[in-house]
DNA sequence: CTATGGCACGGATT
DNA sequence: AATCCGTGCCATAG
C-alpha cells in the first residue's frame, strides 16, 4: 500500500495537510477509535480481509511478503521496519501477553461472585441482596462493570443512589477494586484502602484522576509538568502503583491463586511500536513493528464508486461527498503509515546501540536533524513522535520522546558513578568525575539530573533507604 | 561554611 | 511564538 510513489503521497490540498497532520499525532490507540467511527459512518471506505502468511500466520505487508519469514534473507543491519496491524481485540482490556505461559482458566465468574456475596452478607440488606447478586453475575472477565450504573438501576427499578451503595460495598469487598468501571476506576478504589496522608499516596490519586493516559505511557516528565510535582516524587509514587496495586482485580482470582501484582508494563499499556531483536540471528538487523488499528487495509469501496453513476441529484452529491471524505482519509492514512515507517527506519538504523545496549548509548539528535535527513518539515517530525511509546527488546517501554532527549545519556552515566560510589560523592565531585570522561557540565546541572533519576542528595543518601510501603495483599 | 534547591534568564528547540 | 534546557546567582538548611 505504500509502494505507491511518493509524489502522489505529497498533500494535494490544505485540507489533506491540515487532517494528515491530525492522524500524524494521534496515538495508535487513539488512531483505533478515529478508523472506527470514519468506517462505520462512511460506506465509501472498505475494509480488505488481511492477507496472511502461509508458513507463519502473520500479516503479510501490502507487498505480499512476510516480514518475518523474509528475515534470513537480511544481511546487512539496516532495520527491517514494516505495519504490523494490531488485534481487532480491545486493547485497554485484553492484553497480549506475547508467549506468555498457556492461558490460565480463568475462575468461573459465579466463583468470585458468590465468594463476594459471601463477604458482604453481613453488610447487606435484605432488600440489596439481589441487586448485589445482579451486579455480581454482571461482571465481565475482568471483573468490571459491563454497563453504566443508571442502566443498573433502570433494569432492576431501583434508584441510582442504592446502586451506588451496593457498589460502593462491593468495592470494599476483597479483592479491592472489583465490579469498578475499568482499570482506572479499579486502581483509585484500592488507593481507598491506603493511608491518604502518605505523600506517595496522594500523588498516586492524582497521577490516577488526571494523567491516567500519561501513566499507561510511563511518561514521567510529562506527569510531573502538568500536576506540578517533582519528577522523583512521581517515580516513587508509580512504584508504588506497581507494586501495590492491581488493574485487573479479577485478575488475582486466576488460577490456583494469588498472582502477585503484577510489575508487566504492558498490563498498563500496549506501546505503538515495537523493537525487537532478529529471532533467527539476535545479532542481524532489527525487527520493528509499527503497530496500526486494522487487521487488513482500508480503501475506498470500487463499487461504491461505480453506483455513483446512476445516482440522482441529491443522492448522488451526499455520495460524492463520501466519497471524497474516503479518499482523503485513506491517502491521510497511507501518507502517516509512511512518514511514521520512515522516521523508524532512520530512527533504528542511527541508534542501534542505544537500543541494545542502553541509555548510555544514546547519540542526542534534534527533530530538525531527522526532519531534514527524511525531508519533511520538523513540526512533522514533532507530531510523529509526539503521544508514542516504543518497546524495546529488552520489554522496557518508553515515550518515542526519549530518542530525542539529550541529557539522557549523562544522566545514565550519573545513576552508574553514584552506584557505584564509595562514599557518597557530591554534585561538584560528579562534575569532576564526569569531565575526566569529556562531559563538561555545570554543578548546577548534575543537580537538576539526580532529581530527574530520583536520586538524593549526597548527604542523604548516607544511610537511609527510602522509606517502604507495605503492598497490599488481595 | 558547604552543599543544595529555587528562581529566573537567555539561548536553543519545537 | 511557545516551550524546554542548562546555568548562574542567591537564600537556606545542615
Amino acid at each position: 500500500m505504500f509502494q505507491v510513489q511518493d509524489q502522489s503521497l505529497r498533500p494535494m490540498t490544505t485540507a489533506h495537510l491540515a487532517q494528515t497532520m491530525s492522524l500524524l499525532v494521534l496515538s495508535n490507540a487513539e488512531l483505533q477509535e478515529k478508523v472506527d467511527s470514519e468506517l462505520s459512518t462512511n460506506p465509501a471506505l472498505e475494509l480488505l480481509e488481511e492477507r496472511v502468511c502461509p508458513s507463519c500466520h502473520r500479516p503479510l505487508d501490502p507487498k505480499g511478503i512476510c516480514p518475518i519469514c523474509s528475515l534470513g534473507d537480511h544481511k546487512d543491519l539496516e532495520p527491517i521496519v514494516f505495519l504490523s496491524p494490531r488485534d481487532s481485540v480491545q486493547p485497554t482490556r485484553k492484553i497480549s501477553y506475547d508467549d506468555s505461559p498457556p492461558d490460565q482458566e480463568p475462575a468461573a465468574p459465579e466463583n468470585l461472585a458468590m465468594n463476594i456475596l459471601q463477604q458482604l452478607a453481613a453488610d447487606l440488606q435484605p432488600q440489596d441482596r439481589n441487586l448485589a447478586a445482579y451486579i455480581l453475575s454482571s461482571l465481565d472477565d475482568d471483573g468490571f462493570l459491563q454497563d453504566h450504573p443508571a442502566f443498573i438501576a433502570r433494569a432492576n427499578r431501583v434508584p441510582l443512589s442504592q446502586v451506588q451503595h451496593v457498589l460502593d460495598l462491593i468495592a470494599q469487598a476483597d479483592p479491592p477494586g472489583i465490579a469498578t468501571m475499568g482499570p482506572r476506576e479499579a486502581l483509585l478504589a484500592q488507593l481507598e484502602l491506603f493511608d491518604s496522608r502518605l505523600p506517595s499516596v496522594a500523588h498516586s490519586k492524582r497521577i490516577i484522576q488526571e494523567t491516567f493516559k500519561e501513566l499507561g505511557r510511563r511518561d514521567f516528565e510529562a506527569i510531573s509538568r502538568k500536576l506540578n510535582i517533582p519528577v522523583h516524587k512521581i517515580r516513587q509514587a508509580v512504584n508504588f502503583i506497581q507494586d501495590s496495586l492491581n488493574p485487573y482485580p479479577a485478575r488475582a482470582f486466576w488460577g490456583s491463586g494469588y498472582q502477585p501484582a503484577t510489575t508487566d508494563p504492558n498490563v498498563y499499556h500496549t506501546p505503538d511500536i515495537r523493537i525487537s531483536r532478529n529471532p533467527i540471528n539476535p545479532e542481524g538487523a532489527l525487527v520493528v513493528e509499527i503497530f496500526t488499528p486494522l487487521s487488513g487495509w482500508l480503501r475506498v469501496n470500487p463499487l461504491f464508486r461505480k453506483a455513483m453513476g446512476n445516482a440522482n441529484g441529491e443522492q448522488a452529491s451526499e455520495w460524492s461527498k463520501q466519497l471524497e471524505r474516503a479518499t482523503l482519509f485513506v491517502k491521510c492514512l497511507q501518507q502517516r503509515n509512511n512518514t511514521m515507517r520512515r522516521l523508524m527506519e532512520m530512527l533504528v538504523s542511527e541508534q542501534r546501540t542505544f537500543i541494545l545496549k542502553g541509555d548510555r548509548q544514546l547519540s542526542p539528535m534534534t527533530r530538525a536533524e531527522v526532519a531534514e535527513k527524511i525531508d519533511v518539515h520538523e513540526s512533522t517530525i514533532s507530531r510523529a513522535v509526539s503521544h508514542k511509546s516504543v518497546e524495546l527488546p529488552d520489554g522496557r517501554i518508553i515515550p518515542l520522546s526519549r530518542f530525542f532527549d539529550r541529557s539522557l545519556s549523562v544522566r545514565d552515566r550519573i545513576k552508574e558513578i553514584i552506584h557505584n560510589e564509595k562514599r557518597p560523592l557530591t554534585d561538584e565531585q560528579i562534575v569532576e568525575k564526569l569531565s575526566c570522561d569529556g562531559i563538561s557540565v555545570a554543578r548546577r546541572t548534575v543537580a537538576k539530573y539526580r532529581s530527574i533519576e530520583g536520586i538524593l542528595p549526597a548527604r542523604l543518601r548516607h544511610k537511609k533507604r527510602i522509606p517502604r510501603i507495605a503492598a497490599v495483599r488481595v
